[in-house]
RNA sequence: GGUCUCGUGGCCGAGUGGCUAGGCGGAGGUCUGCAAAACCUUAGACAGCGGUUCGAAUCCGCUCGAGACCUCCA
């Protein structure tokens, strides 16, 4: 299992070699959605980065227990809203159960990460389900002096913590900055320091989502499920911790303070976190309202999109950026990602047709090493599509027979682009418009053999009718040298 | 205000001391009844000003600009 992957751990601030904790395995923990509102492009982000870490790993032959929480408790409002469950606060405004919302909005992300390709982590647990787990968090941090009851509510001592500890670490921040910086919000004066954060929040009266506990009414802290399971999946130490970078403070650094004095050690060895998707610069978010839902792209009804984007576009032109850089949405952008991928899906259609010779002009171990070079160097996905763009090159000279390739390196060639365009970039064509209705193909094939027999008569004006109707009704037509092909455009 | 990040050609986006990033778009061409598609070739850049260096887009300083976190957030 030898490997020279490198990955920019948050916490060191620098690239460090893979090492697993206990090879062959790996445990990997995603910070998952809130499921209170519409999958929007945001949530993609994180969730194709790390699913092509899941998958890379995979690749590389590591056996993954890969755990990406649901969230759907917790998470307090500001404002007016101070010590309402989100959830509960929309359940309200609807008049839905709040697990009816929890149920409809999973259902939604869990079909929008299947449209991108995103692959199903081996665990989705989610926060409702491990309430006495929290519990017991909280009480083991009581019991080892950590935390204060406050009418009802827990929070953690981050002072007491910070003697020995050093909060701040993962968010290069310091407990005094902390201090001067900290907002003045509602039910502050609860606290002994503004940046203690709850562990276990006492309900109000109107809250729906509460659970009993020997403290009061309430609900678990905005942190703590995280860590409760990935501790309770992955164990007290683990190896990767992934998430977005607006998790990093405070809700990471959080995480680390708690399980540090739960569990009594460190429990993630790499932190990993992706940047955010923008748009017109500024970060797209829900609380922002500049949000596009990702169903939104897919059907293109949304006034910033001037048509629909298929949602391998969308994962193409994630990919087309280092996950720790921002990109910015435009619809210029989304429509080059789109261009770009069917050049890539052209050549990896035309490897069938190219013919091995007894020598190669070609150099395709380079290649090879090219691609893992740029994975390995922190995931640089942008790099390693760069290199697959540089092989489509190779792929219509080969075609063309500009270049000769012998059998050996034909096959290497085409498993290189089995191995990263569809395993490792997850970029497999959907093949459901292809096969959903065969009469209906027949019927359009039928049309365009009998514009074939016009062509061969040099019928052009029954030829072109032909086409136009066809384009009329939303028809791509290519013709080829040797015939045709089609296809229903979006 | 505090902490941090970034500023690359028309657009997106890699690189980070000397060696072509790549994609889209543009221009030119091949193919074709025409068109589309496909393919080939090609021009064009490192925010500004100083400094370090034999050499800087890359390091340092300053200026300008943009953004993130500090509050739920992917």
């Amino acid at each position: 299992m030898e490997n020279k992957l490198v990955i920019y751990n948050t916490l060191s601030r620098k690239k460090e070699l893979f090492i697993p904790i206990n090879p062959p395995n790996v445990g990997l923990y995603v910070c998952g959605p809130t499921v209170y509102g519409e999958t929007h492009l945001g949530h993609a982000r994180p969730a194709i980065t790390f699913d092509l870490l899941f998958r890379y790993l995979s690749h590389l032959g590591y056996k993954i227990r890969y755990v990406r929480n649901i969230t759907d408790v917790g998470h307090l409002e500001n404002d007016a809203d101070a010590g309402e469950d989100k959830i509960a606060k929309k359940a309200r405004l609807e008049e839905l159960e709040p697990m009816e919302i929890v149920q409809y909005y999973t259902n939604m992300y869990h079909d929008n990460m299947k449209k991108l390709n995103v692959l199903s982590p081996s665990i989705e647990p989610h926060a409702s389900a491990h309430i006495m787990e929290q519990q017991q968090m909280v009480e083991s941090i009581f019991r080892k002096g950590y935390a204060y009851e406050s009418n009802g509510s827990v929070y953690f001592d981050v002072e007491k913590y910070n003697k020995t500890n050093n909060y701040g670490k993962l968010s290069g921040r310091n407990i005094e900055d902390l201090l001067s910086t900290t907002r003045e919000l509602e039910g502050q004066e609860e606290k002994k320091n503004p940046f203690d954060f709850a562990l276990w929040k006492k309900a109000n009266p109107e809250h729906i989502m509460r659970w009993p506990s020997k403290w009061s009414d309430g609900f678990p802290g905005w942190h703590l499920e995280c860590s409760v399971m990935s501790t309770k999946y992955l164990g007290e130490e683990f190896d990767i911790h992934g998430g977005g970078m607006d998790l990093l403070f405070p809700h990471h650094e959080c995480e680390i303070a708690q399980t540090k004095i739960a569990n009594g050690k460190e429990s993630v060895k790499y932190w990993m976190h992706n940047n955010m998707i923008t748009i017109n610069g500024k970060k797209m978010g829900k609380s922002l309202g500049n949000a596009i839902s990702l169903n939104q792209f897919f059907t293109g009804e949304h006034k910033l999109l001037e048509k629909p984007y298929a949602p391998l576009t969308i994962r193409f032109f994630i990919l087309q950026a280092h996950y720790r850089s921002t990109v910015d949405f435009s619809n210029e952008a989304l429509q080059a990602a789109e261009k770009g991928l069917q050049r890539l899906w052209t050549a990896f259609d035309s490897l069938s047709k190219i013919k091995a010779g007894n020598q190669s002009s070609v150099s395709i171990s380079k290649l090879e090493n090219k691609c893992y070079e740029a994975l390995n160097d922190d995931l640089n996905s942008p790099v390693l599509i760069a290199h697959l763009f540089d092989g489509v090159k190779i792929i219509n000279s080969l075609l063309s027979g500009k270049e000769q390739i012998n059998k050996d390196d034909l096959n290497k060639l085409k498993s290189i682009y089995k191995t990263f365009v569809i395993d490792v970039l997850g970029f497999e064509k959907s093949e459901i418009s292809q096969t959903d209705n065969k009469v209906y193909h027949k019927v359009v094939d039928l049309l365009l053999d009998l514009r074939m027999e016009a062509k061969a008569k040099k019928d052009f004006q029954m030829a072109d009718n032909i086409r136009n109707k066809l384009l009329e009704l939303g028809f791509e037509i290519k013709d080829k040298k040797d015939g045709y092909e089609w296809e229903l455009s979006d």
